[in-house]
DNA sequence: CTGTTAGCGCCTTCAG
DNA sequence: CTGAAGGCGCTAACAG
């Protein structure tokens, strides 16, 4: 293995030099800088991570802490697509990046979790779908021993940042726009569930949406279960005009129920997943990119490791008119 | 940060007797080595698995090397599972693993691969969906640079091992059962695409299963592509008895078309995708435990690490009628 | 601007 | 059976 010293030899520089000149410091004049960066090629050097964040406690280390399995294996499109933008994100940033999941680290104390991942060096934590109930990880939050990025979780402090589309708009905004489509009051509206953090935005979205406008809504948890969304609409759809849902997983639940009740109702979804497109209709829901939410993520925490304090970013949310054919290739 | 230092001043030892304890070396006596045991405990000490694999080459540390996107996003799902199963064993087996994607060292040589994989003292390296193409990775794994565990590639070497279930043997499995069910002798064949070793296997059992038991069979090569499975039945689906694909997703392709042109023709499978049962339709398939795959590759990777040779290892498959309703929930 | 030096936390001979 | 000492590859003061 080819190692700092061996380019320092060869560039007939000091250790430290060649480890100012690779991590971008000032203070090399531009003709050893030449000199060096000429014998890195030569040699093909790849600074060693491991060896750099044992050296530096900040080397930049961090996790993505994914809650899989959620609700159903049917949405890993989500999580794939939050790894791979995180993934490779991280590897522009010149991050080291590690994968966890949520599964890892259940039945373990904040204590045993924090010690683990500073054993690991890791000083900043991506979490994905943290919900009301994970009362361990909302401890690590708080613990503010690490960089924590919430992706769609309203809460910021000193060391923690919140990154997301803003959910209750983007609800509102489709759901207004399928309403106005095709007329009608009354609202079926489906939520996710009570400990979600973006399903309780939604929620807030629609009652202020029906509030506003003087729609009546009739709200039921479908606990973003497909089999649960199907239930309710052939319960309460008969007499209402629209079916929103806080997922497209629901919507495709719903779209089943009415097929099989044969009535129609216009449905809304949110998420866009692909996924989708196996319902076989067309329906409005919100496009949520999520590799980009998870490469923001990562961005943020970049921020966060160089000292910046916490806060929260918003993304840019696209309503999106989705088919079958459209999107399956 | 509690260090192994902390242990050892902790439990009145040196820190050569902790590493040795926590390494599970011998030569230690049963009352110092309890001592220390009960010592970690205390200070909830977790060894820096960092420090661990830049002090010994061999700490275990292993890349996951993914093929994503290959065909569609719908295949999230198996790259989930296969990450899932892999980081799940990883953890347990005490191995160090980071992700990567196949585009994230696209476009790059096998020497600024293998400098990379260095840099992080990566010994080991799984990888997923390599096909005939990837004249880059092959290279990699020829170099016996590291060690290599191939997921559903027949090729093995000193330090390479290969894992998956019997493709050829499943396929015909499957094709048979369903055959018998339904009666016929022309067969659609629908078969992945000419570069993956996994539909090569799988061409090759059907074509023996078609010489033994003197079937006829029409060819036709989907890409793993819904859509060119759909094209296919299309075209071809009309004077058949059976079509046997080489992919759930090519088999949603086929079943599609055959409703479109309102006949009925019975369908087979590969995979055991959950999203298959958006088909809505029953169909035999061969169900796949894409984690179980992983956590073998990763028991396979701890076996060569520890000096094993490479080899071959079949996993078993079983054939599964899939159905609505079973599968989403 | 460049080189020297002391660790980071752990593993691993090698004496005691 | 136990402990002391020398590195792994790199970073980060601190001298020169």
């Amino acid at each position: 293995m080819v190692s700092i010293k061996d380019v320092a030899k060869h560039a007939g520089v000091a250790i430290s030099t060649v480890s100012k000149v690779v991590n971008g410091y000032s203070g090399v004049s531009e003709a050893t800088k030449a000199k060096v960066q000429e014998a890195i090629r030569e040699l093909n050097f790849v600074p060693n991570s491991i060896a750099a964040a044992l050296s530096s406690k900040k080397a930049g280390r961090i996790a993505l802490l994914l809650n899989m399995n959620m609700h159903t294996t049917a949405i890993d499109e989500m999580d794939m697509q939050y790894l791979s933008g995180g993934i490779h994100k991280a590897q522009e940033q010149h991050l080291d990046l590690v994968t966890v999941f949520f599964s890892m680290i259940q039945d373990k104390t904040v204590e045993e979790i924090i010690q683990r991942f500073k054993a690991q060096n890791i000083e900043g934590i991506i979490l994905y779908g943290l919900s009301k109930k994970d009362k361990v990880l909302w401890q690590l939050v708080e613990s503010e021993e690490f960089k924590i990025v919430l992706v769609d979780v309203p809460y910021t402090a000193e060391h923690t940042s919140s990154v997301g589309v803003d959910h209750k708009q983007a609800q509102m905004d489709v759901a207004q726009r399928t309403i106005l489509e095709n007329k009608g009051k009354k609202i079926l509206y489906i939520a996710g569930d009570r400990n979600s953090y973006a399903a309780e935005a939604k929620l807030q979205g629609m009652e202020e949406l029906v509030e506003k406008k003087g729609y009546q809504m009739l709200v039921r948890y479908g606990d973003f279960s497909e089999r649960k969304a199907r239930n309710i609409t052939f319960q309460y759809a008969k007499n209402k005009d629209v079916i929103v849902c806080g997922s497209d997983l629901m919507a495709i639940g719903a779209m089943r129920a009415l097929i099989e009740m044969d009535i129609f109702r216009p449905v809304c979804g949110f998420d866009g997943l692909i996924l989708m497109g196996y319902a076989g209709k067309q329906m409005n829901t919100i496009r949520q990119d999520f590799a980009a939410v998870s490469a923001a993520a990562v961005e943020e925490m970049q921020y966060l490791l160089q000292g910046g304090k916490g806060r929260c970013v918003t993304l840019p949310h696209k309503i999106e008119r989705m088919k079958y054919l459209d999107i399956i290739c």
